[in-house]
DNA sequence: CCCAGCTTTCAAACCGCTTTGAATTTTGCC
DNA sequence: GGCAAAATTCAAAGCGGTTTGAAAGCTGGG
């Protein structure tokens, strides 16, 4: 059943019958009726591809991901698109995935925005020199980032946390409990939220005059294993480090694990804070949660971020968004004063 | 720059410029060669919409994913969609993801399968009698299911593991070492898999002759504190278990932490099998693994899943077709014979 | 040299919808 | 009742490709 087929049926133009089903203003409220009614009846739907093409508009959101041994596939971009795809569907758009080698992540994007397969994207992880922002500017296709990268962040569109502060507050938090050997494990730093995270920390260690020993520093890919190798290593150390900041869940039960094979009690003899994606299949509430925790929601995020996206592609012309959003930090089980022994 | 401006330029139809980009047999060697050139040159790419309408095929293969509170997106499903998105890019489809509301998912899988928006589905999560599976019959359009479900399983493709056997075969091994009271740490049991995984475990105890303690079933989200909470509950009762049988690495992680808490040690004082879907950010390799595992890949399942889907889109009017997996029994540090005092 | 039989190219129809510009019908007012 | 303006409806031209059926160009055997 498509258009013409209906609006013989019906005894009317195609152009009348499309009118009444799209809402415009021009036909009489009888016919619409008639119409709305017969296309429910015969169970008419309008074909996709042909409205695509007429209007040239795909409503469809691309998010290219690359996929490499390194830049694994992991669970918090899960869960961002998650909270994405929840917006799209409610407001009529379909999410486009495209998982590709990384040496072909430019030709993707170029691709899909060329040959009109998508109205927009939306840019996961960047680094902190990262090349596809100036493609995107380039290929002149409404885009937002998750997260800031690139050498200028002021002429495009993007929805970060402020990685930063967030680190800095918690590296605080650590000082304050009297800790002074305070471990990082965090992501790559080439990544731009890894970099912010790590400049969080240098500041607050900085501000009061505590020295940072490299030993103590880690920047991998946050898995558990991870955290499990990287505290049993830190923890054998002459001098070890009574506190660990680290960029994530994973790799927080990697160091919990590690810290209880050593009978060591989180809270009372290791401080441990963690970044919390407040990611659905890892969750740290509870009456007290386990891990202290700087926390921001990436379902959040995914939603968020195709909302602005959305209102950028139905209001072209209006000046790049940005929205900075602070971390919530949380006390939990896993951090106390530094053990006096030490 | 589209096909009709191309074939302008080089004083040809467009017919022929088409059939030259596309390969068909009917155009001369020097023709297709200038043609190709021509469109290398001037960037050409054809409009995938318009491309789309006239052929009538989406290279899109769609996944519907409910999204509720309970049934969250997971990390499984995220490793799938790699492998599965691997394929596809390499084949020229692209991978439609619609995040819709429990209640709206047929209606999702109804809208794309008559709007043409996509060419094919893959089903996720399939529930012992699971109604997708008709309806997708009904609508007439290939489909894969990742995974067995509703009552018949014999006229529709899958892609599965061999759930019941391995449970099986993972809880003879518990049995050969010694255990008796054996905990069973599963998914929610409306799902296929999890059904199929307690028959292994219910049909492997009978078969000993060992019974089978209710109150060490648990059947809930495969989460870390649910591993957690539940082996703290069951390690304070008065006849704690000696093994903990679990569906997956997050509920394992949670049970490792309950019994580290209690000062047992795993593979001497408590013994812990688990399922292990391969997952790239929760490595369970090493030179010995951490936990004794029934392992099968799920990222390897969502690239077959793709190659087979693909298949049965391209050649239609084959029968159905249908794999079962075998997974790997490895064992990791997390099981030993049963502790003398028990 | 002619013509049958290939090979190669082309014009036009088509995919199914939107949208422009014109035609038709209604309405409101004198 | 007549007429201009407003409200509806319509025919036809896109959108940018693919594909059918016919035409034009080549080849080679008689």
């Amino acid at each position: 059943m498509n258009l013409k087929e209906l609006s013989k049926l019906l005894g009317l133009s195609p152009t009348t019958v499309s009118r009444a089903l799209n809402g415009y203003p021009e036909v009489n409220a009888a016919t619409r009726m008639r119409v709305t009614e017969a296309a429910l009846k015969h169970g008419y739907s309008p074909n996709l591809l042909a409205k695509r093409l007429a209007t040239g508009r795909t409503l469809t959101i691309g998010h290219v991901v690359p996929l490499s041994v390194h830049q694994m596939i992991n669970p918090i971009f899960a869960d961002f698109i998650a909270g994405a795809g929840e917006v799209y569907s409610t407001s009529g758009y379909d999410m486009l995935i495209s998982v590709v080698p990384p040496e072909q992540e430019h030709a993707a994007y170029r691709k899909l925005a060329t040959q009109r397969g998508v109205d927009g994207f939306i840019v996961h992880g960047p680094t902190v020199t990262d090349p596809r922002i100036a493609l995107l500017q380039e290929l002149g296709i409404p885009f937002l980032v998750h997260g800031r990268g690139g050498p200028s962040e002021s002429n495009y569109s993007w929805l970060d946390i402020n990685n930063r502060r967030g680190f800095l507050r918690a590296t605080e938090l650590l000082l304050d409990l009297g800790h002074r050997r305070i471990a990082l494990l965090n992501g790559h730093e080439t990544m731009s939220f890894a970099a912010r995270r790590r400049q969080g920390f240098d500041t607050a260690m900085a501000e009061r005059n505590v020295p940072v020993d490299p030993a103590l520093l880690r920047s991998e890919e946050m898995i558990e294993p991870f955290g499990f190798e990287a505290a049993r290593q830190m923890l054998s150390l002459d001098r070890p480090p009574t506190a660990f900041l680290v960029s994530s869940m994973m790799i927080a039960l990697g160091v919990l694990r590690a810290a209880q094979e050593r009978g060591l009690e989180p809270g009372r003899d290791l401080s441990i804070v963690t970044h919390d994606d407040d990611l659905s299949f890892l969750p740290n509430h509870g009456a007290i949660p386990l891990f202290t925790a700087t926390r921001s929601s990436i379902r959040e995020a995914g939603r968020r971020a195709a909302e602005i996206l959305i209102e950028i592609m139905t209001h072209p012309g209006t000046g790049p968004r940005q929205e900075l959003w602070e971390s919530d930090l949380t006390i939990g089980l896993s951090t106390g004063p530094r053990p006096k022994e030490t």
